[in-house]
DNA sequence: TGTATAATTGAAAAAGATTTTCATTATCAA
DNA sequence: TTGATAATGAAAATCTTTTTCAATTATACA
């Protein structure tokens, strides 16, 4: 009887199917993030990071999410000051909101937009490959 | 009988009329962005102005556009990379459709989504401040 | 018209975030 | 157990943007 596996065990082994290692830095920031219900930073994860695993470097954190991402694991989050968090990834395609105090987000949906898009796009003569959207304010707690 | 004034030399005596004094290098930015149709970033905007004004600083274009962005005249666009680009704002709230080749942009309106954005927001207990709209797409040159 | 003052300029240095290089170490298939 | 090779972290390099600073210039006003 062996328990449902953990979101951290479940994404260690798509990285191990998808040829890479499991190594123990590798191990703590999948863990972290898979965990994680606020946007996080690289130097966030990093302090994190190096709480379970003292000898962790930066450059492994960015390496990982870098992976991560291309694994459809997790997200980026676009800040308005260009640098980029992340978030583990929604299932199929969402949009976010994010707490402008806390970095809390949620995801929503907003399939009726899409066709919005398109129309949109298709007025200006352009073909719609990528849209972003995102929303910011403050969360319950925050308010 | 005088013309009616350019687009640029608007957006000139709006910077005099809030102080700034009118200089040959801020002229040479003005212009080039007041009369610009698709995103430009500060280094593509530094070459342009330099062939007008050889000893432009990358610095001024920075403060140039810090200043346009401040009085409402430019408005940064957000690239996925996290490098900014700037284009003419427009008028009231509006939302943008960028050519992924080319760089060339248009603005679009979307009242109807305010209220789902404030619903959406409404659901999962946020107050909402801001949002953030970009579309990316082929425009109908370049696909 | 000069002149004083404060704003503006560009060079250079600094700051930050991210990426690259490289020698060493660790994983894991055989 | 071992060997090929992936992964690591330190350090250096990149790239964009900001700050500092001494010299220059626009502009209000005498
Ligand atoms: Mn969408
Ligand atoms: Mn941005
Ligand atoms: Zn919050
Ligand atoms: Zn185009």
């Amino acid at each position: 009887m062996s328990a449902s596996p953990t979101m951290s065990e479940q994404w260690l082994s798509t990285l191990q199917n998808s040829g890479y290692r499991l190594t123990g830095p590798r191990r703590v920031i999948v863990e972290i993030m898979a965990a994680c219900e606020r946007a996080l930073g690289p130097l966030e994860l990093f302090d994190l990071g190096r709480k379970e695993q003292p000898g962790l470097g930066l450059v492994t954190v960015y390496r990982t999410l870098e992976k991560m991402e291309e694994l459809g694991l997790v997200q980026r989050v676009h800040q308005p000051n260009g640098c980029h968090m992340y978030l583990p990834a929604a299932r199929g395609h969402q949009h976010l909101i994010i707490c402008q105090q806390c970095g809390k987000a949620e995801y929503f949906e907003g399939e009726d937009m899409e066709a919005f898009f398109n129309q949109v796009a298709g007025e200006h003569g352009f073909t719609l490959r990528e849209h972003w959207l995102q929303l910011f304010g403050l969360c319950a707690n925050c308010k």
